[in-house]
DNA sequence: TGTGTTCCCGTGTTCGCCCACAAAGATACA
DNA sequence: TGTATCTTTGTGGGCGAACACGGGAACACA
């Protein structure tokens, strides 16, 4: 009777009582068709029990037919409660890879601010993974509501993890995959599938006999996975097409830190081998081999490499590097966030793995890119 | 001394007036800062009148020093005023390539419903121009509070935006460009920049003397300015690239809706020209070729194309088309409108010309194109 | 019937901002 | 000085959801 009595009324009133242009519903509009007050329509939809069979009935009962959708502004201008999420990463400066994903997370941060999230950054050292493991601790102590993790060191890493789980802290990881861990979502490219496009890119149409340089820079501590991912997806390439014969590769390494010395080491190269017609770099440090190209004079050798650093950039539209494999850092962090709030505040379904594209660029469509 | 005296008490008060986590600001900090009431500021930020000298130089003096960004949650909790927009673009099925747009424009419909927008969609048919000045003029009458257009039909659509403009409706353009229009953004591809990767792409690992097939399709009622520009951008890297003489390339017009009538046409086509090593659609309509190729047992003919509809796609996949050209029909619509919503709503800057990134998409990056 | 306990439930306040309305102050004129 | 008019200002009531608090109903037991 008294529901039926508020129903009646409910049609009629047409315009005070119901929002009817959007006919967006409210807990009011669910707590008036299920006969109950929103405090209790408002403890169904949280789980926060106290309320009895009958009336969980009835409210359920009325969520199955419309479609609630909570106002996610209402929800946290009303709500208290702080989120604070620490992001642990490499440190770097202004040119290098990682301050794009600085940028990615900055941008979160501005956007989410209003949802009561404050993003914290820490950094480690990627030479040293005692430096992961002392900051990952004091992490730990401070009890954050969530965590994301750059998992360059694969076990210091996966112990982290562990240690979060046991703390019931979420977590998500990027950039680079960790398999075991219980994340809440991985960003990060296909390391082996980008590198089977790069052979695609540079082999494709090379003549035969020419030889190819593969470099590696050498990094002391730690083994990044992604460029042992992406020699093994160009290693494949060569092997799907049967150029295995077609090709000489050169591997070489460098250091990572002295440019003198590498200039040295390729002219030494370059001496030894005179029909280098092709050169790859498996991570974003390709300007360096470019700059060693141009003052070697060698600028004819077909050149890829990845990610779009400032220099990296600028020897595209040079002509020097003839493509650069990207992979969106910006947005590898920022997803990263907010997945994190759908998942945590707004208790939304988030997709767990998350290949970003792999983005092929010339120096005819770099332009358009950067501007993005 | 008032003043003085409120500041003094406010920098005391640090728990229970401030809100002291996020030092977020609030019109009420504003208000007390300046020594006036919330009504006053909020006549000032919004530049409603009804302000003394006095206090808007006050309220102006703290807004100069302090960083208010307001909340745009509470805004627009609060905030009665509704959004009309109203997106004007050709009509179209599932397969399509205008139904990318849609999706975008439903992406942001939800997004920004909280904030009080509504999104109405009207289709024209885009080979006939009666049909999208009828409905235009509809929309005149209808006084939304913006509007998306595809300005396919050049004349008719600069006549609309004239009528807008009188009505002082702001409104943007996506997809292709109206240099004349005074829209707030546009967003789309360069065109004629698509071209010229395509050539690129099409042509550099060409043998000399190839012939190289040019497909137009032809549209009755309309020329599409997006073709016509792509073709000029892929002769124009021919000529940068002193090819001019090195192929032969063959012009032919196909119909858009009759499949059979083409097939016999390009069987003649090959049965004039035996040395066709290339072929480009400069549309989407690319899947009708590959599906002629198939048939007439031409997959060698190194194949280009534009977005990415399904079918594309699944030639891709295939090897039928070696490389398709995408813009990010989603993301066109989806920043109309949110930059319409920062423009009008959140009365933020935004950018004007927009070009879109001119995505390069083969079959080994394809997939984490489609899946993102 | 009165008292205590447990279980449910409704109400009221808050978040930051918008906006209407009425009150207060300023000015002009009789 | 009083009254009318205009200008300027402060206050209060929403927006939709979160959450605390206190009160009512039901039951048990004395």
């Amino acid at each position: 009777m008294y529901e039926i009595n508020f129903m009646y009324g409910y049609k009629l009133t047409n315009s005070s009582e119901m929002n009817q242009i959007t006919n967006k519903i409210r807990i009011k509009d669910i707590a008036i068709l299920a006969g109950v007050s929103e405090g209790t329509v408002d403890r169904v939809l949280h789980n926060r029990g106290d309320v009895s069979a009958k009336s969980l009935e009835a409210v359920n009962k009325v969520l199955e037919e419309i479609n609630y959708t909570p106002n996610l502004l209402a929800r946290s201008l009303a709500s208290k409660k702080q989120y604070r999420f620490v992001c642990l990463y490499p440190e770097h400066n202004l040119a290098d890879y990682w301050h794009s994903i600085d940028v990615g997370f900055n941008q979160a941060a501005s956007e989410f601010s209003n949802h009561n999230v404050i993003i914290e950054k820490r950094y480690y050292n990627q030479f040293d993974p005692l430096s992961f493991i002392s900051i990952s601790n004091e992490i730990l102590l401070n009890l954050p509501d969530a965590v994301f993790i750059a998992p360059i060191f694969r076990e210091e890493a996966l112990n982290f993890t562990i240690e979060l789980k046991k703390l019931q802290i979420p977590f998500s990881i990027f950039d680079s995959m960790l398999e075991e861990a219980e994340f809440i979502t991985y960003y990060g490219q296909n390391s082996f599938q980008s590198g089977y496009i790069a052979a695609k890119l540079l082999l494709e149409a090379l003549p035969k006999e020419s030889q190819v340089l593969i470099i590696r820079t050498h990094r002391k501590g730690s083994v990044s996975n992604q460029t042992i991912y992406r020699n093994n997806g160009f290693m494949q390439f060569i092997k799907d097409n049967n150029m295995v014969d077609f090709y000489e590769l050169i591997n070489i390494e460098l250091k990572d830190d002295d440019k003198n010395s590498n200039l040295e080491a390729l002219r030494t190269v370059f001496a030894a081998y005179t029909n280098i017609k092709a050169a790859i770099v498996f991570n974003s440090k390709v300007n360096r081999l470019a700059m060693d190209l141009v003052t070697l004079n060698q600028t004819d050798v077909r050149l890829i490499g990845y990610d779009l650093l400032e220099e990296n950039v600028a020897y595209l539209k040079q002509g020097v590097v003839s493509s650069l494999i990207a992979q969106r850092p910006e947005k590898q962090a920022y997803l990263t966030v907010r997945d994190m709030c759908r998942e945590i505040i707004f208790k939304q379904k988030v997709n767990r793995i998350n290949y970003v594209p792999i983005d092929i660029l010339m120096k005819e469509n770099i332009e358009y890119y950067m501007n993005f």
